[in-house]
DNA sequence: TCGTTCGATAGAAGAATTCTATCAAGTCGG
DNA sequence: CCGACTTGATAGAATTCTTCTATCGAACGA
């Protein structure tokens, strides 16, 4: 019963009978017995088919709710049950935003030291794909924004203030300044990350906020871009302060961070995990890990 | 998968393989191989077996927490999606200590008239029976004291206060008074519910409170044999004023309901359902037409 | 209209579950 | 200490479920 109910998940996460039978490495005509099987033993339709996937009815919302629910129960029983054997064990699941990439080392690192049997994978993802990807357990946990957009039912830990600098050539236009007005950042070329990001929607917010229209010249989804063009010293860009220092980017004295002040605007970056209790003792060594933490990234 | 952690379920509540296979329709091999084969998966032994059952290791207790949430979920989701397409029907399980069956009628009347395809099932318990049978999945809800002892993880909904009368015979000693203290009530001799009943251990309490031993002559664990008892004008009994009034005791005016006072002792009893969230839609359903008869019954 | 994609269906092979029958160990009364 | 009884494990056969390969039919797009 429950491996059917991940073939709804799957399903649910593929929107495709083929893929999702993939994804849970059976072939199609074995899922799409198992979800109609599903369908039969509650006597109701579950997935609108018209020769291809068209979403799931109504019911059909309702079991995946459900099937979340119980699959997400029936890892954790598993993963608790070993743990009691073997100690904490296993693969971590976390996602990031972007931004938050370089700070992710800063549970990990201690997280590791307490319990070295655990491995980890990391993703870098939108605050909007985390939380979905969170519902749906394909992910245990998310570093994003707290304060911005909606969460949703998550367990939520606070862990450190993100502000911002303009990263820039110490010998370009600015290049001198203590601080910097968003107005001012708003008139120099800059490269960010794209507008799907929050990152981005934040700062271009700031930067509209000002009646001065941003020139923002080069976008990409990719820190590593970003970075790769602002240590030629010729692109500007602007960026969490921790991100900054935390990749030394200011190390060579060829680059600067320059506070952006009027307004000195900050969000709140933290730990987002299931809402479900109790988590899967992976996930609350996580968290509790988090807890620890933060106040030694606080400011 | 599912099925098999009913078994352990069924295990736990029967504390016998033969009997527990018997609850889940099967025979004992089978069930004896569907805990085998959870065991198998875990890699770890979760009952102590030694030629009898001798209950469950520390993994076995953990596994049961989860079985009992999964299966309570997996029951859910079925009662949910039926609901969705037939409305609200099936049979709610609902448990009362002997003090309260009289009022069970006060949910389940005003419910049954908003549902009338919800069929009933109610149990006489006493007050630790309705918890750990709620725990076990065993009912869907219950109706027993919310204040004198731990309840433990459910949802309570307060319903009423439970004050203690006199039940005594117009023309018997005591028979003529407004009031009577719990000293005078601890002389004459009184018929009561067995110890093993909560309210029992409160009434006993407040006799014993007075300094003088209660004469307790006669106790029995069913309130038709105690209300035989009463009936007959010659035996007193302490009851709930509501019990006695809901039952018409006093109305050929040959029995009395006298005030208890010194002091005037209340309870509250109400509705208690599993924590859970959320709740099945049956349960939920009860627990919104307890919410909105409890004012009523206020006093 | 033709090729492609998508999901359903048929039928066979394989795996699992469940049953009956029996066994071995422990328990209890005499 | 013996024999009957209880309890749970085991063996083996029957059955049911599951999963696979192969194929079909509908819808869609060029």
């Amino acid at each position: 019963m429950i491996d059917k109910l991940e073939f709804l998940l799957a399903l649910a996460r593929e929107k495709h009978f083929g893929r999702a039978a993939d994804a849970c490495g059976v072939t199609q005509p074995t899922l799409s017995a198992g979800v109609k099987q599903i369908e039969d033993t509650f006597g109701v339709l579950l997935v609108n088919r018209g020769s291809r996937f068209q979403g799931f009815t109504a019911e059909g919302e309702r079991v995946l709710d459900w099937a979340r629910r119980i699959v997400g129960d029936a890892r954790a029983m598993r993963e608790e049950v070993h743990a009691l054997r073997h100690g904490l064990a296993g693969r971590l699941r976390i996602a990031a935003i972007p931004t938050a990439l370089a700070m992710v080392e800063t549970l990990t690192t201690p997280y590791r030291a307490r319990h070295p049997n655990v491995q980890f994978t990391v993703y870098s993802r939108t605050s909007i794909e985390i939380l979905t990807e969170l519902e749906n357990l394909e992910i245990d946990a998310g570093l994003t924004y707290l304060d911005n957009e909606p969460l949703g039912r998550v367990t939520a830990v606070p862990l450190y203030t993100e502000r911002y600098r303009l990263l820039v050539a110490a010998d370009a236009p600015l290049g001198d300044r203590k601080t910097v007005t968003w107005t001012e950042a708003a008139q120099v070329p800059l490269c960010l990350l794209t507008p799907d990001m929050q990152n981005r929607r934040i700062i271009e917010q700031l930067l509209r906020d000002t009646g001065v229209e941003p020139n923002i010249t080069l976008e990409s989804d990719s820190m590593v871009l970003l970075y790769s063009h602002v240590r030629t010293g010729r692109w500007a860009s602007v960026m969490p302060a921790r991100l900054a220092a935390s990749l030394g980017l200011t190390e060579s004295n060829k680059l600067r961070a320059i506070p952006i002040v009027e307004p000195e605007a900050s969000h709140t970056i933290g730990l987002v995990a299931p809402a479900r209790e109790p988590m899967t003792p992976l996930t609350a060594a996580l968290v509790a890990e988090a807890r620890r933490v933060a106040p030694l990234l606080a400011d």
